[in-house]
DNA sequence: CTGAATCCGTTTCGATACTG
DNA sequence: CAGTATCGAAACGGATTCAG
Protein backbone atom coordinates (compact mmCIF):
# COMPACT_ATOMS: atom_id res chain seq x y z
CA UNK A 1 0.00 0.00 0.00
CA UNK A 2 1.84 3.09 -1.23
CA UNK A 3 1.25 6.38 -0.01
CA UNK A 4 3.53 9.15 -1.55
CA UNK A 5 0.92 12.08 -0.33
CA UNK A 6 -2.48 13.89 0.50
CA UNK A 7 -4.41 10.36 -0.06
CA UNK A 8 -7.65 13.12 -0.36
CA UNK A 9 -6.83 14.91 -3.15
CA UNK A 10 -6.73 12.52 -6.12
CA UNK A 11 -10.04 14.40 -7.31
CA UNK A 12 -13.50 15.07 -6.34
CA UNK A 13 -15.98 13.19 -7.93
CA UNK A 14 -18.26 17.10 -9.25
CA UNK A 15 -15.33 19.18 -9.96
CA UNK A 16 -13.76 17.37 -13.17
CA UNK A 17 -17.47 18.05 -14.60
CA UNK A 18 -18.54 20.45 -17.67
CA UNK A 19 -18.92 23.62 -15.64
CA UNK A 20 -23.17 24.25 -15.59
CA UNK A 21 -22.62 21.06 -13.27
CA UNK A 22 -19.90 21.54 -10.96
CA UNK A 23 -21.56 22.30 -8.00
CA UNK A 24 -19.26 23.37 -4.71
CA UNK A 25 -18.50 20.15 -3.54
CA UNK A 26 -15.18 19.91 -3.71
CA UNK A 27 -14.33 20.54 0.42
CA UNK A 28 -17.06 18.44 1.94
CA UNK A 29 -15.67 15.79 -0.70
CA UNK A 30 -12.09 16.20 0.50
CA UNK A 31 -13.90 16.23 4.04
CA UNK A 32 -15.71 12.95 3.30
CA UNK A 33 -12.21 11.15 2.43
CA UNK A 34 -10.41 12.38 5.28
CA UNK A 35 -13.12 10.03 7.08
CA UNK A 36 -13.56 6.95 4.93
CA UNK A 37 -11.52 5.11 6.55
CA UNK A 38 -12.93 2.70 9.23
CA UNK A 39 -10.83 3.60 12.08
CA UNK A 40 -9.94 7.00 11.07
CA UNK A 41 -12.15 9.19 13.17
CA UNK A 42 -11.71 6.83 16.25
CA UNK A 43 -7.67 7.59 16.24
CA UNK A 44 -8.47 11.21 16.10
CA UNK A 45 -10.96 11.20 18.69
CA UNK A 46 -8.78 9.03 20.63
CA UNK A 47 -5.50 11.62 19.96
CA UNK A 48 -8.11 14.64 20.87
CA UNK A 49 -6.42 14.02 24.60
CA UNK A 50 -2.91 14.41 23.27
CA UNK A 51 0.23 12.58 22.11
CA UNK A 52 -0.21 8.57 22.33
CA UNK A 53 2.09 5.87 21.41
CA UNK A 54 1.07 3.25 18.81
CA UNK A 55 0.79 0.59 20.94
CA UNK A 56 -1.42 2.53 22.92
CA UNK A 57 -3.43 3.56 20.37
CA UNK A 58 -3.68 -0.32 19.26
CA UNK A 59 -5.00 -0.91 22.77
CA UNK A 60 -7.63 1.38 22.49
CA UNK A 61 -8.86 0.04 18.69
CA UNK A 62 -9.02 -3.94 19.66
CA UNK A 63 -10.28 -5.30 16.53
CA UNK A 64 -7.95 -3.12 14.22
CA UNK A 65 -5.24 -5.24 13.17
CA UNK A 66 -2.04 -3.73 13.18
CA UNK A 67 -0.73 -3.08 9.72
CA UNK A 68 -3.87 -1.61 8.89
CA UNK A 69 -3.81 1.01 11.70
CA UNK A 70 -0.44 1.90 10.49
CA UNK A 71 -1.38 2.27 6.91
CA UNK A 72 -4.42 4.61 8.18
CA UNK A 73 -2.04 6.86 10.54
CA UNK A 74 0.19 6.91 7.46
CA UNK A 75 -2.40 8.55 5.55
CA UNK A 76 -3.68 10.56 8.24
CA UNK A 77 0.43 11.64 8.54
CA UNK A 78 0.36 12.76 5.04
CA UNK A 79 -2.94 14.37 4.84
CA UNK A 80 -1.78 16.49 7.79
CA UNK A 81 -4.32 16.09 10.32
CA UNK A 82 -1.35 14.21 12.44
CA UNK A 83 2.26 14.08 13.71
CA UNK A 84 4.74 11.50 13.67
CA UNK A 85 7.55 11.59 16.39
CA UNK A 86 9.59 8.35 15.94
CA UNK A 87 12.02 8.41 18.97
CA UNK A 88 15.49 6.96 17.86
CA UNK A 89 15.84 4.07 20.49
CA UNK A 90 15.13 0.28 21.28
CA UNK A 91 12.79 -0.38 21.89
CA UNK A 92 11.11 1.86 18.91
CA UNK A 93 8.97 4.50 20.80
CA UNK A 94 6.96 6.21 18.32
CA UNK A 95 4.16 9.03 19.36
CA UNK A 96 1.35 10.16 17.09
CA UNK A 97 -0.60 13.60 17.86
CA UNK A 98 -2.69 15.89 16.06
CA UNK A 99 -1.48 18.72 14.00
CA UNK A 100 -3.56 22.28 14.44
CA UNK A 101 -5.57 20.99 11.29
CA UNK A 102 -6.75 17.86 13.08
CA UNK A 103 -7.72 19.84 16.03
CA UNK A 104 -9.98 21.75 14.31
CA UNK A 105 -11.45 18.69 12.69
CA UNK A 106 -12.65 17.48 16.27
CA UNK A 107 -15.17 20.66 15.42
CA UNK A 108 -16.72 18.63 12.63
CA UNK A 109 -16.60 15.43 14.37
CA UNK A 110 -18.62 17.41 17.27
CA UNK A 111 -21.24 18.09 14.81
CA UNK A 112 -21.52 14.80 13.67
CA UNK A 113 -21.81 13.89 17.05
CA UNK A 114 -24.84 15.83 17.51
CA UNK A 115 -26.18 14.58 14.32
CA UNK A 116 -25.86 11.63 15.41
CA UNK A 117 -26.95 11.25 19.25
CA UNK A 118 -30.19 13.11 17.56
CA UNK A 119 -30.53 10.45 15.19
CA UNK A 120 -30.30 7.52 17.24
CA UNK A 121 -32.37 8.86 19.68
CA UNK A 122 -35.30 9.70 16.77
CA UNK A 123 -34.48 5.47 16.28
CA UNK A 124 -35.13 3.91 19.78
CA UNK A 125 -38.34 6.28 19.54
CA UNK A 126 -39.55 4.37 16.58
CA UNK A 127 -39.58 7.69 14.01
CA UNK A 128 -37.10 6.59 11.66
CA UNK B 1 -27.60 -5.72 -2.87
CA UNK B 2 -30.26 -6.33 -0.74
CA UNK B 3 -31.55 -3.72 2.06
CA UNK B 4 -34.02 -4.44 4.35
CA UNK B 5 -33.51 -1.69 7.07
CA UNK B 6 -31.31 1.03 8.16
CA UNK B 7 -27.83 0.35 6.86
CA UNK B 8 -25.80 2.04 9.65
CA UNK B 9 -27.22 0.60 12.57
CA UNK B 10 -25.10 -2.87 12.07
CA UNK B 11 -22.77 -2.21 15.20
CA UNK B 12 -20.45 0.48 15.89
CA UNK B 13 -16.96 -0.26 15.68
CA UNK B 14 -16.27 0.66 19.37
CA UNK B 15 -19.79 -0.17 21.01
CA UNK B 16 -19.03 -3.96 21.33
CA UNK B 17 -16.08 -3.36 23.28
CA UNK B 18 -15.41 -3.81 27.03
CA UNK B 19 -16.63 -1.19 28.96
CA UNK B 20 -13.70 0.63 29.63
CA UNK B 21 -12.14 0.78 25.95
CA UNK B 22 -15.75 2.07 24.92
CA UNK B 23 -15.50 5.68 23.97
CA UNK B 24 -18.67 7.72 23.01
CA UNK B 25 -18.13 7.30 19.74
CA UNK B 26 -21.35 5.36 18.07
CA UNK B 27 -23.09 8.36 17.04
CA UNK B 28 -20.21 10.03 15.45
CA UNK B 29 -19.80 6.28 13.19
CA UNK B 30 -23.25 6.46 12.73
CA UNK B 31 -22.77 9.65 10.93
CA UNK B 32 -19.78 8.70 9.42
CA UNK B 33 -21.67 5.78 7.81
CA UNK B 34 -24.19 7.75 6.43
CA UNK B 35 -21.70 9.67 4.06
CA UNK B 36 -19.67 6.63 3.19
CA UNK B 37 -21.57 6.18 0.15
CA UNK B 38 -19.20 7.78 -2.80
CA UNK B 39 -22.06 9.93 -3.95
CA UNK B 40 -24.29 10.34 -1.09
CA UNK B 41 -23.14 13.75 0.05
CA UNK B 42 -23.56 14.86 -3.62
CA UNK B 43 -27.31 13.75 -3.33
CA UNK B 44 -27.95 15.06 -0.49
CA UNK B 45 -26.91 18.50 -1.54
CA UNK B 46 -28.80 18.73 -4.37
CA UNK B 47 -31.41 17.82 -2.65
CA UNK B 48 -31.28 20.89 -0.63
CA UNK B 49 -33.38 23.17 -2.84
CA UNK B 50 -36.31 20.56 -2.31
CA UNK B 51 -37.75 17.42 -4.37
CA UNK B 52 -36.00 16.29 -7.58
CA UNK B 53 -36.94 13.59 -10.14
CA UNK B 54 -34.52 10.54 -10.32
CA UNK B 55 -33.57 11.76 -14.38
CA UNK B 56 -32.36 15.02 -12.97
CA UNK B 57 -30.58 13.66 -10.18
CA UNK B 58 -28.95 11.25 -12.52
CA UNK B 59 -28.44 14.35 -14.98
CA UNK B 60 -26.92 15.90 -12.43
CA UNK B 61 -24.29 13.45 -11.03
CA UNK B 62 -22.96 12.48 -14.81
CA UNK B 63 -20.32 10.28 -13.55
CA UNK B 64 -22.92 7.42 -11.18
CA UNK B 65 -24.42 5.15 -12.83
CA UNK B 66 -28.03 3.95 -13.26
CA UNK B 67 -28.24 0.99 -10.85
CA UNK B 68 -25.68 2.24 -8.23
CA UNK B 69 -27.76 5.70 -7.93
CA UNK B 70 -31.06 3.34 -7.11
CA UNK B 71 -28.92 1.99 -4.85
CA UNK B 72 -27.76 4.99 -3.09
CA UNK B 73 -31.26 6.10 -2.78
CA UNK B 74 -32.86 3.10 -1.80
CA UNK B 75 -29.83 3.11 1.13
CA UNK B 76 -30.53 6.87 2.02
CA UNK B 77 -34.57 6.33 1.94
CA UNK B 78 -34.12 3.01 4.45
CA UNK B 79 -32.20 5.28 6.90
CA UNK B 80 -34.72 7.96 6.54
CA UNK B 81 -32.68 11.06 5.20
CA UNK B 82 -34.91 11.05 2.39
CA UNK B 83 -38.17 10.28 1.09
CA UNK B 84 -39.78 8.87 -2.29
CA UNK B 85 -42.81 9.59 -3.74
CA UNK B 86 -43.92 7.49 -6.88
CA UNK B 87 -46.33 7.99 -9.06
CA UNK B 88 -48.31 5.68 -10.87
CA UNK B 89 -47.98 6.73 -13.99
CA UNK B 90 -46.27 5.69 -17.39
CA UNK B 91 -43.92 6.53 -18.19
CA UNK B 92 -43.15 6.30 -14.22
CA UNK B 93 -42.30 8.88 -12.07
CA UNK B 94 -40.46 9.46 -8.81
CA UNK B 95 -39.78 12.27 -6.91
CA UNK B 96 -37.32 12.34 -3.87
CA UNK B 97 -36.89 14.77 -1.24
CA UNK B 98 -34.91 15.16 1.70
CA UNK B 99 -36.73 13.80 5.34
CA UNK B 100 -36.38 16.71 8.02
CA UNK B 101 -33.35 14.16 9.40
CA UNK B 102 -31.94 14.99 6.00
CA UNK B 103 -32.20 18.78 6.36
CA UNK B 104 -30.79 18.59 9.64
CA UNK B 105 -27.95 16.82 7.90
CA UNK B 106 -26.90 19.81 6.02
CA UNK B 107 -25.98 21.27 8.94
CA UNK B 108 -23.06 18.86 9.13
CA UNK B 109 -22.15 19.03 5.69
CA UNK B 110 -21.76 22.86 6.06
CA UNK B 111 -19.35 22.46 9.05
CA UNK B 112 -17.56 20.13 6.92
CA UNK B 113 -17.86 22.71 3.82
CA UNK B 114 -15.59 24.98 5.90
CA UNK B 115 -13.27 22.64 7.33
CA UNK B 116 -12.48 21.67 3.83
CA UNK B 117 -12.40 25.30 2.36
CA UNK B 118 -9.63 25.97 5.11
CA UNK B 119 -8.11 22.89 4.30
CA UNK B 120 -7.59 23.60 0.17
CA UNK B 121 -6.65 26.95 1.68
CA UNK B 122 -3.82 25.85 3.14
CA UNK B 123 -2.73 23.06 0.97
CA UNK B 124 -2.74 25.60 -2.12
CA UNK B 125 -0.39 27.82 0.49
CA UNK B 126 2.04 24.74 0.98
CA UNK B 127 1.01 24.97 4.52
CA UNK B 128 0.03 21.09 4.73
C1' DC C 1 -38.63 6.65 -17.06
C1' DT C 2 -37.23 4.12 -13.27
C1' DG C 3 -35.84 0.65 -12.05
C1' DA C 4 -33.92 -4.80 -11.29
C1' DA C 5 -30.46 -8.37 -12.23
C1' DT C 6 -26.07 -9.85 -13.33
C1' DC C 7 -21.27 -9.75 -13.94
C1' DC C 8 -16.83 -8.20 -12.77
C1' DG C 9 -12.80 -5.30 -11.57
C1' DT C 10 -11.05 -2.41 -7.67
C1' DT C 11 -10.51 -1.04 -3.07
C1' DT C 12 -10.85 -1.87 1.64
C1' DC C 13 -9.92 -4.42 5.35
C1' DG C 14 -8.55 -8.46 8.29
C1' DA C 15 -5.25 -12.53 9.47
C1' DT C 16 -0.93 -14.09 9.83
C1' DA C 17 3.93 -14.28 9.79
C1' DC C 18 8.27 -12.01 9.88
C1' DT C 19 12.00 -8.09 11.15
C1' DG C 20 15.31 -4.69 13.49
C1' DC D 1 7.71 -1.84 20.00
C1' DA D 2 6.54 -0.51 15.70
C1' DG D 3 6.57 -1.64 11.93
C1' DT D 4 6.65 -4.84 6.64
C1' DA D 5 5.07 -8.24 3.54
C1' DT D 6 1.79 -11.22 1.79
C1' DC D 7 -2.55 -13.36 1.25
C1' DG D 8 -7.44 -13.55 0.82
C1' DA D 9 -12.29 -12.26 1.95
C1' DA D 10 -15.65 -8.86 1.66
C1' DA D 11 -17.46 -4.48 0.39
C1' DC D 12 -17.74 -1.04 -3.07
C1' DG D 13 -18.78 0.62 -7.34
C1' DG D 14 -18.99 0.53 -12.68
C1' DA D 15 -20.91 -1.61 -17.17
C1' DT D 16 -24.32 -3.87 -19.37
C1' DT D 17 -28.66 -6.00 -20.21
C1' DC D 18 -33.45 -6.56 -19.46
C1' DA D 19 -38.39 -5.17 -17.86
C1' DG D 20 -42.90 -2.85 -16.73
Amino acid sequence: MPIKKQTIFDECSMCSQPEEMKIQMCSVCVTQKIIRGKWKIVIIWLLRDGEKRFSELQRNIPRINQSYLTHQLKELEYDGLLNRKAYNVIPPKVEYSLTQKGIDFIGVMEVMDNWGKQYILDFKNGNI
